[in-house]
DNA sequence: TTGTAGGCGTTATCAT
DNA sequence: ATGATAACGCCTACAA
């Protein structure tokens, strides 16, 4: 048992067992090279004294701290508001680093000041590596963090031109075969409600959108919206009074296509034999809207796992892919 | 601007500024006895030199890292699934942090497993504190970890007969004024969906409700789900099997609700004439649900800005109160 | 296989 | 007001 205020150091673990703090280094570290008893000896005495080595003197000669930050661009309406993909993100983030027992450290940056505090402490903390979430405009932080030799993976193509590797899913493929599917069914006035366009995920799927519909010879239509439900129903109703005639909508988000659900109903529409409603994402909520969401599927956990895995190699020294595209896939249920 | 492969010590730093180390220590941190002109040379060594203290370092000497540690239960149905629970504790929890620039650690700890490595983790780092997010059943961690002297907060009442400072809302009061509101609207077959009953949550509102209904000389019907969608879509189903007559339901969680909703419509119930519903939360899904949802608001992230400066304090070496319930407020919307 | 000793970058206690 | 100097707890050559 390890008592209150001051706990055991190597030291007293070696004194106890009756060797060099060196030896009872070797065993702490799973070092081989040291004779059975003597193991067995060390390890009761670290047993007995509730031994915890301290992780800042193991950082301060090692140049390792086992831990990996997460920056998440704090939008007052965006993170944690009421959307799945963050969760997700952090999810599978966790997941890979708990099997390699290194910690996560969560680090809003929202503001341009915070991004002061987020270089500091990468650099402050040696943490191992930094790991971007869905990031706003051309932000420099990881060009800036990589360059000075901080391994760093973003999720979502970063904009801008700096190189550091990142994980994404084939935005512009999944939306076009949603549209496509669409204009398969007959529908022919077509409209979108498009993420922030300051974000690739927005831009990259209207341009799924545009592509689609140009390919088809159909005229496009529309509307903006930050991903929130408070936006889709906002630019639904736009929509509506633009084209009160529009027979289908791609939206760019779940969480939109939600509220724009409501704008529909709340204009007599049917769903689907009036207007058809596509969304993208797939969170659970998809499966609960009424009528049930049809959607284009992107594997948010799976992004987060595998940011995670990439900083991991990248951490130890390995060349990684600068792209990882995952796949969507179109899931079809009540609003097509 | 700092190099690649080896960042400025504070030794650079005091050899560009022509001061000894002490010196520059004490400009670092802010010491008020420097003189002008030599605070002035160092801070311009340090920024010559893009100087970013080393943290291990720091907390070797200072036993404290400036970061504090947040474990959540992760059980594979509820966190971040799609609950809002989790992000808004974490929003909650970071902001306070952040503003006296500290960091937070995010751990899963679902498995008993994971125990160790949090345990592990908490000691080994000297993180100043650690924070606990709604438990399951009675965990000992938070007792032993604030046995050791470690700083420890609660979000939830904790079971058993630990002691540690907590920081809840009140579930009793609470769903007492919900179902009051129901049976002063003359509800009078009124049901009602529990959260999982290993948590105090749970337990709370089941309580909340069996005292109005037992006051009113009402009937309970209970039916159990785990807050998540689809346990509250598979309760409800039960319900309405149960007692086809009931007018009212009282749901635990409104991600519940909104499953149970689903299975009312399905049901062919018209809400809220032929059965009224009430959830409990308030998560911004609340107001989209078809019909908008009535529900006890619970001020979510206000209990993680609690909690977190109520370890701040703790780590300060303050008291603090054993206990801080916040309160609910009704919001009547469409379902009542 | 095991022990010795030096150093990782800071802070803090003394003198000066 | 400033400068030596000794910890802080651990890892890792290097020596034995």
């Amino acid at each position: 048992m390890a008592m209150l205020g001051g706990r055991p150091t190597l030291e007293e673990v070696a004194l106890r067992a009756g060797v060099s703090r060196a030896t009872v280094s070797r065993v702490v570290n799973g070092s081989t090279t040291v004779a059975e008893p003597i193991r067995d000896a060390v390890l009761r005495a670290v047993e007995e004294l509730g031994y915890v080595p301290n992780q800042a003197a193991r950082s301060l000669v090692t140049q390792r701290t086992d831990s990996v930050a997460l920056i998440l661009p704090e939008t007052p309406n965006r993170v944690f508001s009421d959307d799945q993909f963050f969760p997700g993100i952090i999810r599978g983030v966790s997941q890979e680093l708990e099997a390699v027992d290194k910690q996560l450290v969560l680090m809003m940056a929202g503001s341009t000041a915070s991004h002061g505090r987020v270089e500091r402490y990468a650099l402050a903390r040696h943490v191992d590596g930094v790991l971007f979430a869905s990031m706003h405009g051309i932000d420099p932080l990881p060009g800036t963090l990589a360059r000075m030799g901080m391994p760093v993976v973003c999720s979502g193509r970063p904009l801008g031109r700096d190189t550091v590797p990142y994980v994404d899913v084939d935005h512009v493929g999944g939306v076009r075969t949603a549209v496509g599917h669409l204009i398969a069914s007959g529908r022919r006035r077509i409209a979108t409600i498009a993420g922030p366009l300051d974000m690739v995920a927005g831009v990259d799927r209207l341009t799924g959108y545009r592509e689609a519909l140009a390919e088809a010879g159909l005229r496009c239509l529309v509307a903006s919206g930050d991903f929130t439900r408070e936006s889709g129903h906002t630019a639904m109703r736009q929509l509506l009074v633009d084209d009160p005639d529009l027979d289908a909508v791609f939206i760019a988000s779940d969480l939109m296509a939600h509220g724009a659900l409501r704008a529909l109903k709340a204009a007599g529409r049917r769903i689907p034999e009036d207007v058809a409603v596509i969304g993208f994402d797939d969170i659970e909520l998809a499966r609960y809207t009424d009528p049930p969401l049809s959607t284009v599927r992107q594997p948010i956990v799976e992004i987060g796992r595998r940011i995670a895995r990439q900083l991991l190699w990248l951490a130890a020294g390995e060349e990684v892919d600068r792209e990882v595209i995952l796949p969507t896939e179109l899931i079809l249920r009540d609003t097509t």
